[in-house]
DNA sequence: TTTGGCACTCTCACGACTCGAGCGCCAACG
DNA sequence: CGTTGGCGCTCGAGTCGTGAGAGTGCCAAA
């Protein structure tokens, strides 16, 4: 059964009572703080319906209201009416992503951290994954006889290097030559792909050609098989501790072995890239164990066509979305547009 | 006045239980753990006298005594006997370090991480001086018209790499004469010298040479400046929040605050490179606000005649010390074992 | 010099108690 | 019939007192 544009407007004023305050709100404050001009009694009434209709939850009897995960979720869904960012901000959210420089890892860096401190809640950025992106060059260095360093420069300023075992007969010409082969073979070609190419490749090369250029490409299978973790970076750990709903020492702790799963993380973050808008998760929407105080604020940044990587807000559950989830869209369009010049 | 042999013997009794438990020791404990065959009632007497001489500290009249720093001071000068590092630690280090790779960046992430595990530690990290490292080769790659990845190649292989924003006419071929020249005149020299180096080249090319090559010096010049900071790395924070010393909000938190300052870390650790020794710093013996109950345990790695870094650790002041500084310094020569393959 | 004994002190855990917030219910009111 | 004020109830948080336990300090005896 829908809510009653009453019980719509009691719930807000709970839900936005307890986003400031992390407490059970009681009538008496309802009766206060809405527009509805009705006694506590009557609220009372509303509230009792409310929690019967699973919105509300008791943590005892003479404790107030607290909102429940289903009340988020409406929230989200329906009573919301996002802040949008203040100039203020946006300036200081440009300003400090700015002073990164162009590199894409600090630029990143940079924007977990600006996120975390506009939010005081934890920050967290996908960078963008290297098998989607496309190779420019590769050069390989001759750091001492049987040490190569093989450094991949890809599309957009990005760099993967590897230090590499070789025989210790390679010297610094035939590394050039194996230079020029593979720049010529891989050009342009997506890092994802060049991996599929590869072993086909061998194959052709084994019987045509000679020894050399077999070893170019072992070269590069050696330095590039195990890059598939797409990397998380995750700022402002700190901040959360500092939240009313962790000051006791268990739900701390629970807070901290959360934000060590990088993997779970990973895979919420995930969602938000696969469908290429922004995903609120809250409470046991994910499946993840632990994560049940939670809600999550995640965007993807790049484009539709070509989507790089993802920005995102970990917090308590009762964060305040109508002011974040826009600064969470402005820094992930800022992101966009800086990583656009590198491209 | 120094202490007489029974006063030496209750004192590293009470130190060695307090490390393990954390909880003031009493004297009936004393009296059972120490194999000095006295009763409990001697062994007050003693405890007294350790009190009187700073030693020994009692919280209130009948919660037995705690260890002071100044305890801790001998302990670490005079009383400690260092607990070899047991074959299946050393295996387990080994292996985990080799799992890293060779590259440099990941070896000491895991060195810290390895660090952290084993000690239940905060393990910290000081990676290579950029400054230091001889310029091996610089790569310039055209990422898009007005913007250049300038990739420095560094002994050992290590990489610094920057982007720069141009002018838009310059072309591929013009980074290719400018690298050649930049290699050429920089070639086996520190960062540190470069840069000293840079400037005046700047003046001789102006007067003498072409545009072209001051472009290229200015290239340079921008990517490079800015490196100073040396990078500290840091895990296991979760490790030390799991203590009994921070079951207490308060002293958690100001553990977090501690963590945060890491210029003031680095400053700690620096000292133990210049001394190229393992250093431990107790208590006040820092001068670094907040670190009154915590140790710090760093040694150098690399050699003396060319320190690379250092590695440590952080934790409560009663660290089993004991026990962690040979795990410290085996780390360190396993490091330096591993990044010596790369000179 | 060492030891057993004893009185003393202080913390911690537990229970009784009070206070106040908030609720549910109900009767009365517009 | 919705709204309101009132009343009694419940439950948590804080306060106080008490008792147990750990540990000390001191003293007299071995």
């Amino acid at each position: 059964m829908p809510l009653q544009e009453r019980e719509r407007e009691v719930l807000i004023t709970i839900l936005e009572s307890y986003i400031k305050t992390a407490a059970p709100v009681g009538s008496r404050t309802v009766a206060k703080l809405s527009n509805l001009n009705l006694s506590p009694a009557s609220i009372r009434n509303i509230m009792a319906d409310l929690t019967e209709k699973g919105y509300l939850d008791q943590p005892h009897t003479s404790a107030g209201r607290a909102p429940t995960a289903k009340a988020f979720r409406f929230y989200l869904d329906a009573g919301m009416r996002p802040h949008p960012v203040g100039e203020t901000e946006k300036r200081r959210i440009d300003a400090t992503l700015s002073s990164a420089g162009l590199e894409i890892g600090a630029v990143l860096k940079q924007a977990s951290r600006t996120l975390s401190d506009c939010s005081l809640q934890v920050g967290m950025v996908i960078a963008p994954r290297h098998a989607d992106a496309m190779w420019k060059r590769i050069e390989f260095a001759l750091i001492k006889p049987g040490l190569v360093l093989t450094i991949l420069i890809l599309q957009g300023g990005m760099v993967l290097q590897r230090l590499i075992v070789t025989s210790k007969d390679l010297d610094g010409d035939d590394l050039i030559r194996y230079g020029n082969y593979l720049n010529h073979l891989f050009k342009d070609l997506t890092v994802a792909e060049v991996r599929a190419k590869l072993a086909a490749e061998v194959k052709r090369v084994e019987k045509r050609l000679g020894e050399m250029y077999l070893d170019a490409l072992k070269l590069v299978m050696e330095a590039f098989e195990a890059e598939n973790a797409p990397e998380l970076i995750v700022d402002g750990a700190a901040n959360i501790l500092a939240h009313p709903e962790f000051s006791d020492i268990s739900h701390m702790r629970e807070a901290l072995s959360v934000l060590e799963e990088r993997s779970r993380l990973l895979e919420l973050l995930d969602k938000t890239m696969d469908e290429f808008k922004t995903v609120i998760i809250i409470g046991e929407e994910s499946d993840m164990a632990g994560l049940t105080d939670f809600g999550m604020i995640s965007t993807p940044y790049g484009s539709k066509e070509h989507p790089l990587g993802a920005v995102g807000l970990l917090g308590p559950i009762r964060m305040d979305y109508a002011k974040l989830v826009p600064v969470v869209n402005y820094t992930a369009s800022i992101l966009t547009k800086m990583l656009d010049r590198n491209f």
